[in-house]
DNA sequence: GTGAAAGCGCTAACAG
DNA sequence: CTGTTAGCGCTTTCAC
């Protein structure tokens, strides 16, 4: 790759006898520019191949037209929706997209934004693990839009999992289980909080007797260690804190010969890819990650320019659906 | 979300008592500045909480400290890994990592690479659509790094298939089958084309028939009619362009009933998150596709700064290997 | 409607 | 070793 020198908006302007500042408006603010000069200056800038500095513009203007989400884990397939519905989103806006793995831990989250701080027009925090002082701390001085995640007074889009675990219970009630154990993912998120809340909220309606177990890693391999100590319990019904940790329950009572659904019902939540071909199929509660995703980039450009004036915090709350398959069934007996 | 002037390298100057460019300098290269001056700024910068703006750097310097990663399709779990293995290293050289998706169109790669031109240091091109042509062109102007896909005289990275796909032939031949179908993949991937070369050339060694079929869209929903298309020709193998294809062919095939691997074996590429649980699990080539994409940001990372001065073109080619499940056994009769 | 000029924050000669 | 001085490419008053 050489770098001939790539033209500039002086290029242009000299070639079009005019000054730089015209062809800048024409760029940005053709209506503030006489018609006949504009078409000229347009043609100039398409023969000479003129491309604009981004950099140039972001440092000028302090707008970036970038926008950072942050990750806990790129590799989870729970974030795959999120992740390409942000993506999707941007690139529509013509807004570039940082996408950066945070790998679980808060203070990474913290690094990164530090880091990009001044490279982008804000931050999707997915999932985020940091507490809610913290993100209140940061969002005085970053542009912020979370997903999976609630802070008062900040911009979020989370898929709704109250109402949807709820209907979780009601149907492993509806199937004659009088008792679930939760199998709880990473102790800073939120999501399992909110879940667990749900879970137990339902569960006491219906006479349901509910225990929560975990931490686990919310991966294929915590279902080893999940799926065992939940057999321990003697519960009939396990409601696993996403699909991930789900599949390798089921894995891991498949290899002890334990029927499922007949001696024990498995729920996960995301309907994750592979949620429908493993097997037993998955029962799960299936949410728009993806729009959520693309709601939050939406939240971000609402937002931005507007420096201190914040608008009515919006927070768009999507709703999720129980995906019913082969891993849930008739209580035994 | 408020913007109180951020502090610049002018601030910490004045506050140091001495002049920006040795606040730069301090930061750049501290070697060339006396120990105690050094000590002094770095310490009013650290009181200041003074970050440098990477725009103001990369516009004058011409480094971006930005790398860009063109996918396909990022919903396409075969690209999980190489974005994984891409962005993780990126962040370990403290390199931002601008991730986008073409939606498998060549001429989306052209659009984002103009698009992003001035903002990056380079591209990685993963299974890039685009012809070797107009990619020869591209490197001309820009920095580019290509996994799964060989230009000559371009840095790339890929897994290699060729020798596993002669193993997938051996496999099968060993297992008794005489005739297998291969099911293309798009008609734009490379990979496509080099995989069917080696699975040709090792069938001819092992007089085994080989037909191929497709293209065939390299997603789940193609195996229905992939699945059809195969069982037209009779053939009592079946090799799929990769995984997600494989999967679903396997779902058609138990649809209509037909026994894997009885009655017919199935193999697919790539070794995806699934592969292990969908039933029968799916024998399959796998590859370090995360070493292909840390290794693409490494070639960047090599090849830029030297603008004109290429180093003797580097071609990383990473190992496959044959990991054999239950989709894959004896041939009928 | 258009031009001149001042910067955005930083780096890189070039002096001293 | 350190300060001065130009810009990098673009936007944005402020005049004309």
């Amino acid at each position: 790759m050489t770098s001939p020198k790539r033209t500039t908006i002086y290029d242009v302007a000299r070639e079009a006898g005019v000054a730089a500042s015209t062809v800048s408006r024409t760029l940005r603010n053709p209506r503030r520019v006489n018609a006949a000069t504009r078409e000229h200056v347009l043609a100039v800038a398409e023969r000479l191949g003129y491309r604009p500095s981004p950099l140039a513009t972001a440092l000028q203007s302090g707008r970036t037209a970038t926008v950072a989400m942050l990750v806990p884990d790129i590799t989870n397939p729970h974030f795959f929706g999120t992740i390409r519905g942000a993506e999707r989103r941007a690139s529509a806006a013509g807004i570039t997209f940082i996408l950066s793995d945070t790998e679980e831990s808060a203070d990474n989250e913290l690094t990164k934004i530090e880091h990009l701080a001044r490279s982008v027009d804000g931050f999707i925090l997915a999932a985020s693990r940091m507490s809610d002082e913290r993100i209140l701390e940061l969002a005085e001085e970053h542009n912020l839009a979370l997903v999976n995640r609630e802070v008062r007074g900040l911009p979020s889009a989370v898929v709704d999992t109250s109402v949807g675990s709820r209907q979780i219970v009601e149907h492993l009630a509806s199937l004659g289980h009088r008792s679930l154990v939760y199998l709880s993912g990473p102790h800073q998120s939120w999501l399992a909080g909110e879940r667990w809340d749900s879970l137990r909220d339902g569960a006491e309606r219906h006479g349901i007797r509910a225990v929560r177990l975990g931490p686990f890693p919310p991966r294929l391999v915590g279902g080893g260690a999940a799926a065992d100590a939940v057999l321990v319990t003697g519960a009939t019904a396990v409601v696993a804190h996403n699909d991930l940790l789900a599949i390798g329950v089921l894995r891991r009572l498949a290899e002890r010969g334990v029927d499922v659904p007949r001696r024990i019902s498995v729920v996960g939540y995301d309907d994750i890819f592979g949620a429908d071909f493993c097997v037993p199929s998955l029962t799960t509660l299936a949410g728009p990650q993806d729009q959520a995703g693309r709601a939050a980039v939406e939240l971000l450009l609402e937002n931005r320019s507007r420096s201190t004036a914040r608008t009515p915090d919006r927070r768009v709350m999507l709703p999720s659906h129980l995906v019913i398959r082969e891993s849930t069934g008739q209580a035994p007996e």
